[in-house]
DNA sequence: GTAGCTGCAAACTCTTTGCAACTCT
DNA sequence: AGAGTTGCAAAGAGTTTGCAGCTAC
């Protein structure tokens, strides 16, 4: 069964092989934000045959078409996720756990701010990084 | 002359050496935000002796202490500036010019929502990255 | 005097790539 | 069949680190 984004792939004239199918449901599964390495090892533990190249080309590629998300917070890795809505991030410090939030107010901003700079704004990135508040 | 920031550094302790000062002097003159190799650049042309290892210990012991920002746009390599007014920056997808800019609305709002998460803001990074309006 | 800093070169981590074999269409 | 894709291993880029000598305090 081909889901919405093994339909876009094909659109983008990408073949589907098992390979992509796998990384492609694993991205879809995930409930966080994988990095390269953990990417692969879901991947390999539905396909044992999968192998690192393969993991970053094809996020390479899924970013390039923009199905992906890639993202680099304050470590020396990536990490990537399925771009389905548009969505910030609060980082906790202390446990590195990565929390989504949506917020009209900060859309209406940044494309008011872009605008006042002489900008179209393409793309965006806020990212927060906070301490929990202990009750 | 001590400037602030040698100051700053006397304050947490720093040994200031002829490097470290070269250093803060190459960020604080910096009116852009360089790279680490850009930065050793710089500071070659005061001191000739200064190596890539120092300006990397440097610049990492700088972000520590919270007196130096480390900035990761979407290249694969760091770039730094002097943490002097909070504010963010506005990325020209086609020529790579960065614009800084400040929002009392956007200040708020993250704390806000930092808050309403059940976290404190420790830190934040907004990117914007936009194309120029041709008039 | 001594704890801390430096330059050098080697090591490390993450990511990319050349190549021959293989696979989707 | 043929262009695109893969795994492997080697290479690349950026960054870190062990060490012996040097320097600020």
């Amino acid at each position: 069964m081909m889901n919405d984004f093994e339909q876009r792939c094909a659109e983008a004239d990408l073949k589907m092989t098992g390979q992509r199918r796998v990384i492609l449901n694993v991205l879809d599964d995930a409930q966080d934000h994988p990095s390269v390495e953990e990417v692969l090892k879901r991947a390999k533990a539905r396909d044992s045959s999968i192998s690192m190249a393969t993991v970053y080309r094809t996020l390479n590629l899924l970013d390039e078409l923009g199905l992906v998300v890639r993202h680099e917070f304050k470590e020396n890795f990536a990490r990537y996720e399925l771009n389905v809505t548009q969505h910030h991030h609060l980082i906790d410090v202390d446990t590195g756990a990565v929390i989504e939030f949506q917020s009209k107010e900060i859309e209406k901003i940044k494309r008011k701010i872009a605008k006042k700079l002489g900008y179209q704004l393409v793309e965006c990135r806020l990212d927060l990084y906070g301490k929990k508040i202990e009750k």
